[in-house]
DNA sequence: TTACAGTAGTGTCATTTGTACACTATGTCA
DNA sequence: TGACATAGTGTACAAATGACACTACTGTAA
């Protein structure tokens, strides 16, 4: 079956960051490409869009069935569009980005892909496309939104302890952070509660569990 | 001629959202629409992208061909796709928008459009397509950079005085700011200088002037 | 020439926010 | 029961922000 227009139309894709934080790494989802161009480069999960569903619906799709990822909160990083960038023909994708709790992901081998993993961000080979800019601007958005929004919330499964929490931030930014000061600062937004339970592990003291009051509110500027 | 395609694709276009400030009020510029569909009605300008042009390289040749309007900086809004956004076809338009300074904007009428206009943002029709909405998002985006940009200089034209630039902030956030703490800020950031000429406007005490230093560095997060 | 109208330009103090910093608490396990 | 490991807590200084009122300069008209 072919499909015809009166002008010429580009391809329109999706690709879908997908970080989490594991052993003390930011790490992002990617896949290797099991087929031609680029095969056997890693690259970012992603496909063409359907006619019938909606950008983010592409995105929610394409991660479904390349990685059995599902239930992420998306959020549109940037378009890019390069006429160069696809050797095949025009293709025009659109990029998202979203944060997991480590806990939560399942991933698979599917169809379009030979492999799928989970690659640290200090270890990043080059990809295929132009997804190591995807990726760069991905972290760069990530990394600006700790600052200013409750982001980082994204990354903890449903109960977590503020220790949890800061390491998130911890490893994002490379940088320790103040545990006093990092808890008055939370502790201030107002959006997390204790959960009366404690969390054990290990031999030491056990942290108190907090759960987001509202979780539609997360990622609300501060 | 016609192109075929052994998937659907669906046609992109750009759309522009250019904010000016004149006479007191944040405006944009629409086009009235000349043919169908929503023929009549006000819409951003924009079009179908060139496969052999990038993005942005299109959202500048639909202004200029639409609107005459050309050399400014256009910044990525968002990507809209929703399935039934446009009646004719699926159509995935890549928002882009741009602050101009009043004085150097030369409007016309081009081939797409009967009329091209600024539209206060107090006094705005309903739009063709999904335009409000792009609109919407646009004036969010521009509002919130405001206070965490230097956004706001791109208003100005090459000399302008510390009212004129305390003028953009008022009448984008529609209220008040106290002069003295205004000034503050802005000196304090060392992006401009004192050209060393006045601006003489009415029986009042002339203004200093100022410029940009670093052209290349404005709308870096202070 | 002088008074008036109108906008430009300037500093201080109080409050809030951010940052540096060190010890005690509580559990597990040997 | 003592050692170990992480959780949890407050204070003092610095910096940034926000509120606030008067003088300076120019043009115009009496």
């Amino acid at each position: 079956m072919a499909y015809t227009y009166e002008y010429p139309h580009p391809a329109v894709t999706t690709d879908i960051v997908i970080f989490t934080i594991r052993h003390d790494e930011l790490k992002v989802l990617l896949i290797n490409r099991g087929r031609p161009p680029f095969q056997g480069m890693w690259a970012l999960p992603g496909g063409f869009v359907n006619l019938d569903e909606s950008l983010e619906q592409g995105a929610r799709r394409e991660l479904e069935e390349e990685t059995g990822v599902s239930d992420v909160y998306l959020e549109q990083l940037y378009t890019f569009g390069e006429p160069d960038r696809d050797p095949r023909e025009r293709v025009i994708t659109v990029a998202y980005y979203a944060l997991v709790p480590t806990d939560e992901i399942d991933i698979k081998a599917g169809s379009d892909a030979e492999g799928v993993s989970w690659i640290g961000m200090q270890e990043l080979p080059e990809l295929a496309f132009d997804h190591s800019e995807i990726l760069d601007m991905a972290f760069e958005r990530l990394s600006a939104k700790l600052d200013y929004s409750t982001i980082a919330f994204q990354f903890m499964p449903p109960e977590f302890t503020l220790s949890e929490l800061q390491h998130v931030y911890e490893v994002i930014h490379r940088k320790p952070i103040d545990k006093r000061n990092f808890r008055k600062r939370i502790l201030g937004l107002d959006l997390i509660e204790e959960t009366g339970e404690d969390k054990r592990d290990g031999a030491h003291r056990p942290a108190k569990l907090y759960r987001v009051k509202d979780p539609g509110r997360i990622d609300i500027i501060k």
